[in-house]
DNA sequence: CATATATAATAAGCGTGCTTAGTATTCAAG
DNA sequence: CTTGAATACTAAGCACGCTTATTATATATG
């Protein structure tokens, strides 16, 4: 390699690319245990946040298509997480709740996906940290942006509840 | 720890997953006119970069597993990006070539890839850039080492003293 | 040579994202 | 009430990663 500063933002979407690939396999292999995948950790955590949520509510949440909710939490529902209810005040809403095995769980994969992060980031300092997170978060923003509307809150008149 | 000064590493695993997929979507949406996705387009620049080569040593330049190269490989042969040739030395390899459709392609793509990144990168300085990739080659790095990990390495620094 | 092992590629099937399309229900007008 | 649009969810099928298992070929060993 002569000079080649690279800088290495070149490699920037191969690198993001391999850290959640690596991320996602290192935590599932952690939490094999409990049969609880990369995706349905996180659909839990908005579960534990605001149980009863309805499905179309965790998509946004999640920011992925209402379909891809719906095939999760058929997984889910299946091993035991989440539980759907039905909406006595709208037929169409499946609320979703976690069982008392997620409750009980929850704290559990909580520490292990904070101790994948740690020894993910053996070596980094508590400096460079702050600004990976701030420089993912811009870059969320960035991308978010652009892309959609980010769902622009429509109207609180009504307060709807939460 | 009732501190809870919450610097965001929690978040790291959702940030790095919502970042991996917001800039696959961007990249494909923007090379959509050509019909080579973000995997495509990884494989491709090996390919470019060292044309002939086995699809076992793909797998092992992309860190994926060899059926994951199969299925792509068939897939961009059929979109006419790659073309499979017997090895005469070894007749179990398939050597890859790029075809001239990707070859003209290529530089075009790169460039659609670094706007990607730049428009990602709107709003990080140039020492945050810096860091950041720093931080996640550390993670590739760390994360790739123990495949299974075990606590043992994490005491072992790489220092001659003792 | 014969056999055992290793390697290259593929097959089958799953998880999680997507797009596109369809059903059930709600809501707004007439 | 009837009609039509909007909303919540689901179905079907694709892309791309995975694990596990199989086939074809190469290589090492008796």
């Amino acid at each position: 390699m002569p000079l080649m500063v690279s800088d290495g933002i070149d490699r920037l979407g191969f690198l993001i690319h391999d850290v959640q690939r690596l991320m996602r396999k290192r935590f599932e292999a952690r939490a094999s245990g409990f049969g609880l995948s990369s995706a349905q950790w996180r659909l839990l955590v908005r579960v534990a946040k605001e149980a009863g949520v309805a499905q179309a509510r965790l998509a946004e949440l999640l920011e992925i298509e209402p379909i891809s909710v719906s095939r999760l939490v058929d997984r889910m529902e299946e091993g035991g997480w989440i539980e759907r209810r039905p909406d006595a005040a709208d037929r169409r809403v499946r609320m979703i709740f976690p069982t008392a095995k997620a409750s009980e769980a929850y704290a559990h994969v909580k520490s292990l996906a904070g101790e994948v992060y740690e020894e993910s980031l053996v070596g980094v300092s508590p400096e460079d940290r702050r600004v990976l997170i701030r420089a993912l978060d811009t870059i969320v923003q960035n991308l978010a942006d652009g892309e959609a509307p980010s769902l622009e809150k429509m109207k609180t008149t009504e307060g709807t509840a939460a």
